[in-house]
DNA sequence: GGGCCCGTTTGGTCCGACCTTTTTGTTTCT
DNA sequence: AGAAACAAAAAGGTCGGACCAAACGGGCCC
C-alpha cells in the first residue's frame, strides 16, 4: 500500500486557536469549572482578532466543553464545562436527518447500547432510579395520554436505564442515539393504526423490563430490550415502506 | 412531580440561524452536496450580520455536516456534507480529557462497540477489508516499528472492522470511542516493560481475530475481542495506578 | 494549443463601534 | 441605619465595513 498524500489545507486562525485551547485542556492545564480571560484580552495576547477567536469559542460550546454568560461577577465570562449530552445528541439527530445513517443502523447500535445499558443497570440501579422509572411508568399507563407527552416519557425511561448503569459513556451515546430518532417515532406513533393498544402493549414491556431490572435479571433484561427496540423499529420500518410507496 | 421552571435565556442570534438552517435540514430541503448561498448574499436575507451567521456556519461545520472552500467554481462556496466521524471523535477526546469519561466506561463501551462490530463483520466483510487486515498485519509485524506508528496501525486495524461491519452508525461510534484513548495507549505503549513482546502479544491476538472473522466465527471474534480489549485495558488501569501513585 | 495574466467570486481576517446583561458600588431618601 | 434608586464597570453579543487570500474563468499573446 502507498503512502496517502494529503492536500495541505492552510489552517484557518479559529483551528490554531482551537488547538491551542484544546492542548491545555489535554495537559490538564484547563479543568471543569476553570475560567479563560475575556475575550477581549485573550484575543490580542493570542495574536488573533477576537472574531477568530469567538469563532474557536463557539467552537467549544457546541462540543459541550464551554459555556458563556454575559455580565460581570464570579458567573460570568466563558467556562469549561462538561455537558457532552446535547452536543452528541444534535449532531446525531442532524447526521441522521441527512442520511448518514439508515433506520437499520440505528436499530442495530440501539439494541446494542441498550443491552449493554440494561445488562449494567440489573446491577447498578439505586432505588431513585427504580422509583423515578416506577413513576414514569404510572404516567405512561393514563391512557388518555397525548402521543406526544408519551414520546416524552418513553424517551425518558429509555434514558433513565442508560443513567443508571453507571456507564456515562455508554448512557451518552444510548441518550443520543434515542434523541436522534426521536423525531421519527414520533411520526410512527401518531399514525399508529390503534394507538390505545399499541400504548398498552409497549407499556407491559416497560413494566417488564422495570421488573427485570428490579430483580437483577440482566440477561433478562437485555433480551427483552432487544425484543422491545426491535418490535417497535419493525413498525417503524414497515410505517417508513407505506409512506414510501404512497 | 412539580412542573419545572425553567430560566428563559434569550437565543443568541447564531443560535436562530443555526434553528433556522437545522429545520431546512429536518425538513429535507437541504441534502448533503447542496450549496448554501454566499455569506453576504445570506446574511442580509435572513436578517443578520455576517458574523453571527458565520458562527453559525462555523458550529455547523464542527458537527461535520457542512465544509466552506474559498474561491470561485462549483466546489467553492459552503457545502453541505455529511462527515461525522472527525466531529465526534473531537468531541468525545475532549470530554474525555475533561473527566467526563472514566478509563472504565471507556473501556465498557469499547467492549459493547467492538463486539457487535467484529459480530457483524464477520458477515459483511469484503475480500479489500480481509486484504487490508491483512496488510495492517503485516506491517504491525516489523520488530523495528516505533510505538507511535504501532498505535497507528492498531487503532486502523480495528477502525477497519467496525466499518466493515456494515453499520455506518456503529463504526462512526467505535472509531471515536478508539480515538478519544489513543493518546493514553500511546503512552501506556510507551512505558511497557518488554515492547517487543507485547507488540508480538498483540499482534497473535490481530492474527487470529483476523483468521475468525475471515472464517465467519462472529461469535468467537466477538468473544477474543472482549479479552483482546479488556487484557489490554488492563494493563492501561495498572499503568494509570502506578502514575498516580508516583 | 499552451501558457500567462488578470478580474471575479467566495470565504477568511481584522478592526472599531455600539448594545445588552449582570454585578457591584454609591448615593439618596426615609 | 436601612432600603431603594441610580450609576459605573465588566463581560459577552451584534453589527458594518474594509481588506486579505484562494480558486476559477476568460482573454490575450505567443
Amino acid at each position: 500500500m502507498s503512502v496517502e498524500w494529503q492536500p495541505v489545507r492552510q489552517a484557518r486562525t479559529h483551528e490554531l486557536v482551537l488547538q491551542s485551547i484544546e492542548e491545555r485542556v489535554f495537559a490538564g492545564d484547563l479543568k471543569a469549572g476553570d475560567r479563560l480571560p475575556p475575550e477581549r484580552e485573550l484575543a490580542p495576547v493570542m495574536g488573533v482578532s477576537r472574531s477568530a477567536l469567538r469563532e474557536a469559542l463557539r467552537v467549544l460550546e457546541t462540543i459541550g466543553v464551554l459555556v458563556a454568560q454575559q455580565g460581570r461577577g464570579p458567573d460570568a465570562g466563558a467556562r469549561i464545562v462538561r455537558n457532552p449530552d446535547d452536543a452528541l445528541g444534535r449532531l446525531l439527530r442532524l447526521h441522521f436527518a441527512l442520511g448518514s445513517y439508515s433506520l437499520e443502523d440505528v436499530l442495530e447500535a440501539r439494541v446494542t447500547l441498550e443491552r449493554s445499558s440494561f445488562q449494567a443497570s440489573a446491577g447498578h440501579a439505586t432505588a431513585e432510579d427504580l422509583a423515578e422509572a416506577e413513576d414514569l411508568l404510572a404516567r405512561m399507563g393514563d391512557p388518555a395520554l397525548g402521543v406526544a407527552d408519551f414520546n416524552e416519557l418513553d424517551t425518558r425511561f429509555h434514558v433513565l436505564f442508560a443513567r443508571s448503569s453507571g456507564n456515562r459513556l455508554t448512557s451518552t451515546l444510548t441518550s443520543a442515539v434515542r434523541e436522534s430518532v426521536r423525531p421519527l417515532i414520533l411520526r410512527a406513533l401518531e399514525s399508529a393504526d390503534d394507538w390505545p393498544a399499541t400504548a398498552a402493549g409497549l407499556n407491559a414491556e416497560h413494566a417488564e423490563l422495570l421488573r427485570l431490572v428490579r430483580t437483577g435479571d440482566g440477561a433478562g433484561a437485555a433480551d427483552l430490550v432487544e425484543r422491545h427496540i426491535r418490535g417497535f423499529h419493525g413498525t417503524l420500518v414497515d410505517e417508513k415502506q407505506r409512506r414510501d410507496d404512497a
